[in-house]
DNA sequence: CAAGACTCCTGTCAGC
DNA sequence: TGCTGACAGGAGTCTT
């Protein structure tokens, strides 16, 4: 389940291997993702030479000039190379080949959450992403932005943190961890938070995404060979995953609730 | 507009 | 042992 830094990692694992390369040929075993991939993807990227991999939320668009491949992980998603007579396994559902280059970027996705999209011209104004929230990293996803959104809403702040229409990038284990660290209950009312609570918050985002990536480098380092199996550094994990367990800060027994069909786990001594 | 429910899909695991 | 059902989960879409 790629989370924003499993998303980083993998752009930054591929792009130095497909960069000026020339798209060869795209072999699509299995259409049918969240969307079926649009017959623009193998017809229109063969010759196309790569000039930029890019992020934006957990989408990468890996840009040509006749247009962007945009893939998104969705939650069993994943892309690696392998050896180009490596055979396919059943969720092998996309090989793309390249000129000149002794691998296949392979997209293997068994639960087929994810997506192949196309846009041409700025791949940022494709339609799921145009109106996409701010990058939590960025100085644009700040205090002030955020207090502005929040103010009015009845929403439970974790569903509101999720919202990718606020910020993108914060799944259901960092929203979780975030709330944790920033000692905040899930179940608040977002517009009934103060402002200098939120600002924490907004602290404790950027530092558990950060810290995310910086250990997703380490988690994912051999995924350019196949071998990459995320696990979150799950002894990193101060709530998610814990529930019943004592509360690393005050040995309380972690709770456990649902919120819009996700789990949440939080310290009710901990977070008020 | 806001908020909640529903949906896609399949591996995993608990229960019988 | 084998089958059934619940569950997880990103995020778009539908409903209220």
């Amino acid at each position: 389940m790629p989370e924003l830094p499993e998303v980083e990692t993998t752009k930054n694992g591929i792009a130095p291997h497909i960069l000026n390369q020339t798209i060869e040929r795209i072999d699509i075993r299995q259409p049918k993702l969240r969307w079926p991939i649009p017959d623009d993807v193998p017809t229109k990227l063969p010759g196309q030479v790569v000039h930029s991999v890019t992020r934006r939320g957990k989408y990468i668009g890996v840009q040509t000039d006749a247009g962007t491949l945009i893939i998104h992980l969705g939650m069993s998603g994943s892309l690696y190379f392998v050896a180009p007579e490596t055979p396919p396994m059943f969720h092998d559902h996309v090989d793309i080949h390249f000129a000149g280059l002794n691998k296949v970027l392979r997209y293997t996705d068994p639960r087929r959450f994810g997506a192949m999209l196309w846009q041409e011209g700025d791949w940022q104004t494709h339609e799921l992403i145009a109106h996409l929230g701010p990058e939590p990293l960025t100085d644009a996803f700040n205090i002030d932005y955020l207090y502005e959104k929040a103010k009015g809403r009845k929403q439970a702040i974790k569903q509101f943190i999720m919202d990718s229409k606020i910020v993108v990038g914060v799944g259901n284990i960092y929203a979780n961890e975030a709330l944790f660290m920033a000692g905040i209950r899930p179940t608040h009312a977002a517009g009934n938070i103060s402002k200098a609570r939120l600002a924490v918050f907004v602290d404790c985002i950027k530092t558990v995404l950060a810290a995310a990536i910086a250990q997703g480098g380490t988690t994912l380092k051999d995924f350019v060979s196949g071998e990459g199996k995320p696990g979150y550094f799950k002894q990193e994990l101060k709530v998610y995953g814990r529930a019943e367990q004592p509360c690393v800060t005050c040995q309380a027994p972690l709770k456990e609730i649902r919120q819009g069909q996700r789990s949440t786990v939080y310290c009710a001594h901990c977070q008020k």
